[in-house]
DNA sequence: CTTGACCTTCCAGCGACTGGAAGCTGCACA
DNA sequence: TGTGCAGCTTCCAGTCGCTGGAAGGTCAAG
């Protein structure tokens, strides 16, 4: 039941993986509260909080936005949350990754065509160009 | 050959499909030249110059950063070009592309998944936040 | 003569950091 | 005791590609 603050940041950062800069902002963004402090204003951290921090950094790293990261850390620490919720914001993200994933293969599948009609050689002629600067042939 | 300049920006704006707003800052950021003005400072377009505002247009659509953009214009204005450089330029995209792709694929994945698993009812529990809750289980 | 649409400039914010500057603090070592 | 350096503090600025707002000048119609 330690609820011990003995972590420097530094070694929070250590600990998580978070780069001590980052977590500073998280504080500053809202995202993680405000750090305890020790006499000289130095930032104490505890496990709880360092875990809190993993969590936060799983999150970025599938994407997740900082906002719905607060929201998800709200439903953990929550222990009478509904997992519909949680479903919930999964799913949005989810339909979010497939808009960007379908745009960006639709632009990737343009480009490649034209790549390929393109001689890539020492003389002008580019299709790629053509197509740019085509006057509005639509 | 009239190389008169003859539109304000909103009717640029309107030809080209680029906002005013954005015309300005492309001015600002580099990507096409300071416009010309007439008596009264208003900024003055000619066809052509629409024509390249329909370019960078279209490169934008196709994902490509300003920077690109600059450089794709400068070739497209080099009649002496090589199409070696602009497919170059075209492939290092492309390249950028299936990175994110990917990595968005894989996030994708791994929380549909995750979501999958996830009930999605009143009750607390959830593998989705039990997953990016998980004490550094590796 | 006033209204309203257009134009001008500059400043700020988005998201999620990251880098730098300037200044304290703490600890090891001589 | 000094000295050096790592680590901590804060705040400001930059990234990228816009977009919105404010405060003001200009112009044509009613």
């Amino acid at each position: 039941m330690s609820a011990d603050a003995e972590l420097s940041i530094g070694e929070a950062a250590a600990r998580s993986g978070v780069p001590a800069r980052t977590i500073r902002f998280y504080e500053q963004a809202g995202i993680i509260k405000r750090a305890a402090r020790s006499l000289n204003r130095y930032r104490r951290y505890s496990e709880a909080e360092v875990q809190t921090l993993r969590f936060v950094q799983r999150a970025r790293a599938l994407g997740f936005p900082l906002k719905d990261i607060a929201d998800l850390l709200g439903l953990y620490r929550n222990t009478r949350r509904a997992s519909r919720d949680v479903k919930k914001l999964a799913l949005g993200h989810i339909a979010q990754l497939d808009r960007k994933i379908a745009d960006l293969a639709s632009i990737r599948s343009t480009i490649a065509t034209l790549a390929e009609r393109c001689h890539g050689n020492d003389r002008p002629a580019c299709p790629i160009l053509d197509e740019l600067g085509a006057p509005s042939h639509h």
